[in-house]
RNA sequence: CGGAGUGUAGCUCAGCCUGGUAGAGCACUGUCUUCGGGAGGCAGGGGCCGGAGGUUCAAAUCCUCUCACUCCGACCA
């Protein structure tokens, strides 16, 4: 292929607004344009990344017992209602919502777990036909609040969503397991360093749910893991709070305590540790027809995770309340609410760290004054108990080991829905005992495009440029003879590329104008594995080939030269094979 | 949705405060000289200065309103 036929366009300088080392590389490398805020134009090259990615998606999830489909992208409102997923992304403002000429409601798809379910259904009569485990590899549509960092957090991408439907819990087991497989295959293939984590069920819904992350600093998720068997999300996580500092034993008392609205500056003043407080915080807990407050009590020195307060109610989302709000619930101000004092009827709920303290300091609902040595249980009522607390690095995980913590970048997430849409979609069938069973559904997605930017940020630097790993590289050597104009030397490299790429090691011979600088200077950008320069050299019949992934540069004949690119580029494909197998032969 | 910014050539930006013929570098076209890590000369093409109103003899520049985009936060497969 030739670099002036295929709309190669470098970039002189970086693009000044990315905020992400690899989206920024994308774009300068011509790979991608941006058309509107999160909306991206992928040009030839990054097409083919695309490609290779949704191949390999496409053959391990066959492999592994997915049959491919294609779900519609403009979907009905009705049966997004039916599930009750309407109101949910409603409220989110998450999904591309429009009318047909007759005024009838329409979404475009962020996900597809209504219309799998529905196909599922028609598809599905008896459970002989079970288990059925049916994928896309196609567009999502989702309206960003903010869209950022290229293609991590796109307002359209491509995801591999695959729906899996059992008849039973074991069934929906045995389904997840072989997709969890499947996705290490993937993974692994491409060479990505990923780690699974525990994760929270989001709008999805469901029981269990794991997510693939890509390990990276431009992650926008914190994992907590440890060094064997436990990993979460950070929303997710859960460990032991440290031990509660000692505090004096006696009767409750009202003190003034002036401006003292945080923590810091109530321990600060009474004289004790943070443990020794008690942090009273109010929020809204959103539901889909309503809003309700909730107070919830938790040890001064730790954090409320809203992602576990939500769950707890079965809400939508948990966000703190405003001012107003709060003054409305406990009657105070701000700073100043405990449950000493409280206006009563607010209903409250307490982290499992305030479980056997028994002195505490304590808002009591009037500014400026705060209650100590107030035990739970005898100076005010003991609410509900629950683990609400966020997790830190450096605590100790359920597993006993300790917390360390990174960032990720999500790249696949599987759940176990087991009957979530099913029930609401009537969706099953008859058993062999004549009983109607809903289907145990699991779903699964993997980001594709995604991919393509975590990939680059996994394999980048900020000063050259982008190397890509062979299996998923545009091309895999990228050829450039010193002078275009000059026959010999682009006689050469045409020749040299004929007979590598009859030996699977793809081309693209960079045929265009301009000093041999600026040429390798984009072939750094670009990335391509391999390199070789047809220069001074050939006059010997040799050539400069260069590894960017090896960083090996070498002086050769052609034949050599054409043996060495093509042995390395089969070298790598075998191996990213032989990683593939390796989760093949454990079985599932 | 809160906060902070930015819209001038394909890209990176200057000009705006203090109104007076629309600029630079890169990229692109032609040409000559170069020719192994972003070469140089000459000649060119390319803009309704995001849009709409206003003020003014005169607006990229001042005022009002809008739209778009970016960053931080909130939110989030």
């Amino acid at each position: 292929m030739k670099a002036s036929q295929i709309g190669i366009q470098v970039l002189r300088e970086m693009p000044s607004d990315a905020d992400d080392l690899a989206a920024a590389w994308l774009i300068r490398g011509g790979y991608i344009h941006r058309h509107a805020s999160g909306i991206f134009t992928f040009a030839p090259l990054i097409y083919r990344v695309e490609k290779k990615v949704s191949d390999i998606i496409n053959e391990e999830i066959t492999r592994f017992g997915g049959i491919q489909v294609r779900f519609p992208l403009l979907q009905s409102a009705e049966i997004w209602k039916q599930s009750g997923r309407w109101a949910v992304y409603e409220h989110a403002n998450l999904m591309f919502q429009s009318e047909d000429r007759r005024g009838r409601l329409f979404g475009l798809s962020p996900t597809a777990e209504e219309v799998a379910c529905d196909l599922g259904k028609h598809l599905i009569r008896s459970p002989n036909q079970l288990p059925l485990n049916v994928f896309q590899n196609h567009m999502k549509f989702r309206d960003e609040l903010r869209p950022r960092s290229g293609l991590l957090r796109s307002r359209e991408f491509i995801m591999m969503d695959a729906y899996s439907f059992d008849i039973n819990e074991d069934g929906l087991d045995q389904s997840y397991r072989k997709m969890r497989q499947a996705y290490h295959a993937i993974y692994k293939k491409m060479g990505f360093n990923y780690i699974v984590v525990q994760a929270d069920s989001g709008a999805i819904g469901g029981s269990a749910s794991e997510e693939f992350m890509a390990v990276s600093e431009a992650g926008e998720d914190t994992l907590l893991y440890t060094d064997e068997g436990y990993a979460a999300n950070l929303e997710r996580a859960a460990s032991e709070a440290p031990a509660p500092a000692r505090a004096e034993d006696g009767d409750m008392e009202i003190i003034d305590t002036p401006e003292s609205e945080t923590i810091k500056k109530v321990a600060d003043l009474v004289g004790v540790h943070p443990s020794a407080v008690l942090k009273t915080l109010v929020f809204d807990l959103v539901y889909q027809d309503r809003v309700e407050q909730v107070v919830v009590l938790i040890r001064g020195d730790c954090d409320v995770n809203e992602v576990k307060l939500g769950n707890h109610f079965g809400a939508i989302a948990a966000q703190p309340s405003d001012a107003d709000t709060v003054r409305n619930v406990t009657g105070c101000e701000p700073g100043y609410v405990g449950p000493v004092g409280i206006r009563p009827g607010a209903k409250m709920i307490a982290d499992k760290t305030i479980e056997g303290l028994t002195s505490l300091v304590s808002g009591c609902c009037e500014k400026d004054r705060h209650a100590v040595r107030a035990r739970p249980g005898r100076d005010f009522e003991m609410p509900e108990v629950a683990d609400l607390r966020l997790a830190n690095a450096g605590e100790i995980a359920p597993n006993g080991q300790p917390l360390q913590q990174c960032k990720g970048i999500e790249i696949g997430h599987v759940f176990k829905l087991g009957t979530k849409y099913s029930e609401p979609l009537n969706a099953g069938v008859i058993d062999s005992n004549q009983v109607f069973q809903n289907f145990h559904m699991g779903c699964y997605g993997i980001g594709t495009t995604r991919i393509l930017q975590t990939i680059v940020d996994q394999n980048c630097d900020a000063e050259t440029g982008i190397k890509w790993p062979v299996v998923l590289a545009p091309f895999h050597a990228h050829l450039i003879p010193v002078k275009a104009d000059n026959p010999e030397m682009m006689q050469a490299a045409e020749d040299m590329g004929a007979k590598l790429e009859a030996l699977g090691c793809e081309c693209i011979v960079d045929d265009r104008k301009g000093s041999l600088g600026s040429k390798l200077k984009d072939a750094d950008i670009l990335g391509m594995p391999l390199r070789v320069v047809f220069g001074r050299d050939l006059a010997d019949g040799k050539v400069e080939i260069f590894n960017r992934l090896t960083d090996e540069k070498d002086i050769v004949p052609i034949a050599d030269a054409i043996e060495r690119l093509a042995g390395f580029v089969k070298s790598e494909l075998d191996a990213a094979d032989a990683r593939r197998d390796a989760v093949v032969a454990e079985g599932v």
